[in-house]
DNA sequence: CGCCAGACTGCAAACGTTTTCATCGTTGCA
DNA sequence: TGCAACGATGAAAACGTTTGCAGTCTGGCG
C-alpha cells in the first residue's frame, strides 16, 4: 500500500541492480538475462512500480500522446470522431487528450497552445476555416504535425468526406422526388467550411439540373432553427418544396418549429440533414441525410498522423459518403419521377 | 521561426539571466524587477518561448491534468458531462484527459492506468458497479483521488441524480396517466448501476401505489432493443400499456421497434424514457424522459474533485431531476385521473 | 559610519526516466 | 593461446523545469 508509488531507483535498490537495468526490463526487455528480468519484473509488481510516463516524456522527448481539438461533443458526429481515433491511437500506443472549441476560433487558439504545451506529438483537429486560421498558422510555423478532420483544404492533409458532392447528391435525391424550389438553411457560414461546401454543391448541382437557384438561409447558431426566419422563408413568392440543412440536429431543430408552425413534414414540406447521425433513422418518421462516416473519419486521421509521425508523411482521404433516403422526403406527387432516379 | 521550440536556459542566455529568473517570470512575476520580467517577456514571445509542462511537472510533482473515464461518448449525455468537466477544469487551469470503456470493465481497469501512467491528479469515472468494482479498489490503494459521476455509492464521493426517486417519479407520472401494467426495459443489469437504481425505484414505486409489480425486461445492449423480446413481453397474458426504458437512447430504439411490430406511440403504448437528452423534446411525439443535469453532473463531479485535491475533502452531490411529460405518454382515456397528479 | 532589512537575482540540486559508452566476463574460433 | 565478438550490466549525463538557500546591492536608520 504505497503512499507515493515508488520510483525507478527504490525497485533498482530492492533489486540490487542499476536503474538502468530496471529501465531496459521494460523497454528491452530482450537486453536482460531472463533471471534478472523476473526478478525486477516481479518486485516491482510487488511495490506496485508503474513507469512514470512524465520523467520518460522529459528524458525520451516523446510524450506519445496526441490531441485532439473538435468544436463540440454536443454533436454526436464529433463525438463518434473522438472515439474512431481514441481506439486507433490505443492501438499504437498512444493517448489522446481533448479539447473542445465551441466553434469559437478564440478557444480554438488557447486550447491548442495548452495542448502543445503538454507537448502532444501531433494534433487532429477541426477548424472553423483552414484557409485563414491563425490556428493552423501557429502549428506550421512550430512544425507541428496535424491532420485536419471534417475540414477540407488544398494546403493541409484532411480526412473528411466530399462535402460538395455529398450535398450534390442529396439535391439529385430531392430532384428525383420532384422537388425544384430547394432552400440550403446553415448556421453562420464563416464557423464551418462544411457548411460553405456543403451550399456550394447544392447551388452548383442545382444549376447543373436546371433547378430555380434555391435559396439561402443562415441561422444564428449550427443547431437551433430561429423560427422568424423560417417563417418568413416560407412566406417567400416562391416558397421551397424542400429544406436542406446543413446538418442532422439542426434538421431535427427546423422540423421541431415547422410543427410549431403548422407544417407537417413531409406532408406540407420535405426536409433532410447532413451527417446521417444514428439518432435519424430512428425517427419517425426517420431523417433523410447523407451519411458521413465520423468514426472512419477520427480514425483514419489519426492513422494519417501517426504515418506522419512515422515520417512517412500524410495523405488527403475523401471518405466515401452515402446517401440515406428517409421518411422526411416525399415525393411529390404531381410529378412524374424518371424511375432512374429512384433511391431504395 | 524556430526548428525545435526553445528552452527557458536559450531565453535566459539571450535574456543574460539565470534560468531561475526566467522561471520565476512566468510563476511569480511579482518577485521581478519589472524591467527584467519585462525584458524576459518580451524575448520569451520574441523566439516564441512556452514552458514545458512535462519539465514543469516532474520537478513540481504535479502535472495540472485530471483524468475522466467514461463509458462511450456515444451517448450524449456522457459527452455533456465531459463538457462540463472540461469547462470547470479549465477555469480552475486545469487540463483534461479523456477515455472511454465502452461498459467494459476490463477496458476501465486499463484505461485508468494509463491515466495514471499519466500522473493525472485525480480522476472523474462512471463505473459498471461501485460497490464491486476494482478500478476503484486499485485507486483506493493507491490514494488517488476520485470522484464518481451518474454512480451512486455510499463508499465513496459521487454525483449524480437520485435515479431511484427519478425512477419513482416517472412511475407516479405513468400511474397519474392512468397507466397500471408497467414493464422497465434496460441494458444488461450488471453494467450499470445505474439501471439497477432505476429498477428499484420503479418496482417499489408502482408498490407503493399499489399498481401489480411491473415486468423487467433485460436488453443485449444498453442502446438497442431486441425485437424478439419486445414481442415476447407484449404478447404476454396481461401486456403492458407503458414501457420505462432506462435511457432515452434506448427508449428511442424500442420505438423505432415498436413500429416495426405494428404498434404506434403513444395510442397503443406509452413508452419514457431516463435522461432527456436534448434530442428527445425534438422528437415527434416529444419524448417522455427524467431530466438529469449533465453538464452539471460533470462540472460538479470537477467541482468536488478539485476541492478534493486542495485538501478540503470531497462531498457527494445529488443534484435535483425534473420530470419532462411528453408526447410519447397518453393517458388511458377509461381512466379518471385525479387533478392532483398531473404534470405541466 | 555601521548595520540591517528588503529587493532582486543566481547557484545548484533535485524530479524519474532513457541512453550512450564503457566495463567485464565468456565463448567461439583460428 | 590469443583475439574478437558477444551478452549482460553499470555509470553518468542528459531532458526542462522549480525552488531553497545564499548572495549582492540598495537605501534607511540609529
Amino acid at each position: 500500500m504505497p503512499l507515493s508509488r515508488p520510483s525507478l531507483v527504490q525497485i533498482a535498490e530492492q533489486v540490487g541492480v542499476s536503474p538502468a537495468t530496471v529501465s531496459r526490463a521494460f523497454n528491452r526487455p530482450e537486453l536482460l538475462n531472463d533471471a534478472t528480468r523476473e526478478r525486477i519484473l516481479t518486485t516491482a509488481k510487488r511495490l506496485g512500480f508503474r513507469p512514470n510516463r512524465v520523467g520518460s516524456s522529459l528524458r525520451s522527448g516523446s510524450t506519445k500522446t496526441l490531441g485532439l481539438l473538435l468544436p463540440t461533443l454536443a454533436n454526436p458526429v464529433f463525438a463518434a470522431c473522438f472515439e474512431g481515433a481514441e481506439a486507433r491511437a490505443l492501438e499504437a500506443g498512444y493517448s489522446v487528450m481533448l479539447a473542445t472549441t465551441g466553434y469559437d476560433s478564440q478557444r480554438e487558439r488557447t486550447a491548442a497552445r495548452s495542448l502543445l504545451d503538454h507537448r502532444v506529438e501531433g494534433l487532429i483537429l477541426t477548424v472553423s476555416d483552414p484557409s485563414a486560421s491563425a490556428t493552423l498558422d501557429e502549428l506550421t510555423a512550430n512544425d507541428v504535425p496535424f491532420v485536419l478532420a471534417y475540414n477540407e483544404s488544398d494546403r493541409h492533409p484532411f480526412v473528411s468526406v466530399d462535402n460538395r458532392a455529398a450535398a450534390g447528391d442529396m439535391v439529385e435525391h430531392l430532384a428525383a422526388c420532384g422537388h425544384r424550389q430547394l432552400a440550403m438553411i446553415s448556421g453562420p457560414l464563416d464557423a464551418s467550411d462544411r457548411a460553405s461546401k456543403r451550399l456550394d454543391g447544392v447551388l452548383d448541382r442545382a444549376a447543373r439540373l436546371g433547378l430555380p437557384a434555391p435559396t439561402h438561409v443562415s441561422m444564428p447558431r449550427h443547431t437551433a432553427a430561429d423560427r422568424a426566419r423560417l417563417r418568413s422563408l416560407l412566406s417567400s413568392p416562391r416558397p421551397p418544396t424542400a429544406l436542406f440543412c446543413s446538418n442532422d440536429l439542426l434538421a431535427t431543430a427546423v422540423i421541431f418549429e415547422l410543427a410549431a408552425l403548422g407544417f407537417r413534414v413531409p406532408r406540407d414540406l420535405s426536409v433532410c440533414g447532413f451527417d446521417a447521425m444514428a439518432f435519424g433513422a430512428l425517427m419517425v418518421p426517420s431523417l433523410a441525410s447523407v451519411h458521413q462516416p465520423s468514426t472512419e473519419i477520427g480514425s483514419q486521421a489519426c492513422q494519417e498522423l501517426l504515418s506522419a509521425l512515422g515520417g512517412e508523411g500524410s495523405r488527403s482521404l475523401r471518405l466515401p459518403h452515402r446517401l440515406f433516403g428517409g421518411g422526411t422526403v416525399a415525393s411529390l406527387p404531381h410529378h412524374a419521377v424518371h424511375p432512374s432516379h429512384r433511391y431504395p
